[in-house]
This record gives C-alpha cells, sequence and structure tokens, in this order.
DNA sequence: TTCTCTGCAAACGCTTTGCACGGAT
DNA sequence: ATCCGTGCAAAGCGTTTGCAGAGAA
C-alpha cells in the first residue's frame, strides 16, 4: 500500500504517528502477530511506545474494518492486516498460523443462512505444518 | 447417546462420575457453552463440584477427541460436544453460536495444503442472527 | 499401598480501565 | 479552552498450577 495515511483517513482515522508505523508493521508481517509481538518489534524504533497505544490502536482498526482479528488460544487475540480473503491454517505443533488460498475453500454466499444474515465467514484448517512435519521425520 | 461411559472408556477416560456428567451436559446443550457456563449448570446438582475439575475434565477430553472448542473473543473458550462435521455463525451483536449445517461449506480435502498436513478444519460465519434482526426492525 | 480424581487457593497472562499529561486545533 | 492521542499503573477475568486430601483398585 502507498498511501497509508490518506487510507486511515477515508476510514475515519487520524493517522497519527503511532498509528501509521503498527499499520505498517501489520501491513510487512506475515505472521498474524500478538498484541506483545507488535509491541516488543515496534518498541526497538519507538522506545517511548507503550503497549496501551498497541491495544487502543488496534481496537480502533478492527472496528473501523482496518484489519481483522481472531484467537487462536482463547488467550491472546491475533492480527491480519491483509483483509482480503483469504483463510488460515493453524499448525498444532508450533502455533504458526499460515495464509491459505484455495480456490475451493467456501467464499459462501454473503446471504442469509437459517435467518442470520452473514457479513463475513472465517476459515481456520488446523494440523501439522511443513516445517514440523519435516523435524518428525 | 446411550452409552456414555462406554464411550468415555473407548476413549481411555475412566467415566467418573463428574466426567459422565460434564459429557452428558455437553451432548444436550447446544449453546456451545463456557467453562463457566458448564460449572454455573451443574454445580446446581452437584454442589460439591468445583470449576477446577470442570477445567481439568474438558481439558482431557479435548486431548482426547471428545470434544471440540473454540474461542470467539480471545479470552474465554467454548465447548463443543457435537464433533460431527458443521460450521458455526457467531452474532456479533448478542455473542451467541449458533450451529450451521451447509452442505455448501467447505469440507475441503484431509489432503496437503501448500505442504501442510491437515487434520481438520473449522468454519466460522460472522453477521447478525436472526434474534437480532428482529430487535433492530 | 499406589494411582487417579478432585478441589481449594495462589499464581499467571492477556486485556481493559482509570486517570492524567501533552500536543494539536 | 477543548479535544484527542498517548502511557503508566492498577484492576479484571479466564485459565493454569501446586499441592493435599479422598477414593478406587
Amino acid at each position: 500500500m502507498r498511501d497509508i495515511k490518506g487510507f486511515l483517513r477515508g476510514r475515519g482515522i487520524a493517522p497519527s504517528f503511532h498509528r501509521v508505523k503498527i499499520l505498517e508493521y501489520l501491513l510487512s508481517c506475515k505472521s498474524h502477530p500478538t498484541v506483545d509481538m507488535i509491541y516488543r518489534e515496534l518498541v526497538r524504533e519507538i522506545p517511548t511506545l507503550s503497549k496501551t497505544t498497541v491495544y487502543n490502536t488496534l481496537e480502533l482498526f478492527y472496528r473501523r474494518g482496518v484489519v481483522l482479528r481472531f484467537s487462536i488460544d482463547g488467550k491472546k487475540m491475533r492480527y491480519d492486516g491483509d483483509t482480503t480473503p483469504h483463510s488460515h491454517f493453524v499448525c498444532e505443533v508450533c502455533g504458526k498460523v499460515y495464509d491459505v488460498r484455495l480456490d475451493a475453500v467456501p467464499v459462501v454466499p454473503k446471504e442469509k443462512v437459517d435467518g442470520h444474515l452473514v457479513k463475513g465467514c472465517d476459515v481456520f484448517f488446523r494440523g501439522v505444518c511443513r516445517e514440523c512435519l519435516k523435524k518428525t521425520t
């Protein structure tokens, strides 16, 4: 993405220094980081950054549809700056989350299901990732 | 399910009184309860029950494939005694979780995807449930 | 006895809240 | 002066851990 500030303004979010940095990191990162991972990475170049700000910013981003979020373990949330349709593969061994793009995958009707208004669909695959498969062999 | 004790034994789990009760409740319940909901319901008829036992039991059930579990909010886990293939609809308004059975839904190949060994697939729909739709109207 | 199930209480970890300071309008 | 972004510290809450007592084999 080229114009991050314009993108944020377009979503009704003032593009402060911290917010731009956090979104930049999220867009450059494919590891579906937790708050702690984001904080630990960014505090290296922004020593005054606080974790509260990371929480505030991600909550704001999430409510405005700038990022996706989900939880694997029920303890910590993971954030994804890629909001294009794709699913995730979660490794049961190492816990890593990989992006998966399959045409075969649902992408189900944006219509009503059982009377419920469907706004989106998240797909998670579980198993053993290729890295952990190697180690086991 | 008729023979819960036999079912548990078959999974290598000693069918203690508490365990049978917890599994019975999970099988009779479609609300995808949290630990707290299970505890509050069962402690009424088993006053000596402790939350630790509920945690222990559910962890055991989960590891042995007796129940499914997932998290909506990243804080608490929800448990599902129905292990047959189905997906879930999560209401963004009231937080309730509904079962959804769609032939159209993925049920993707139990094969490798991007080199990862796939063992299962969870599908979550998000939106506004029929009850909350009524209230909004 | 020995092994397992159970349960209280404390410890943990992630997230939220309360509140105040400082910069921008 | 007002509004908003930021950050420290404390509180909150679901879950895990340590450990001991009770019960089954």
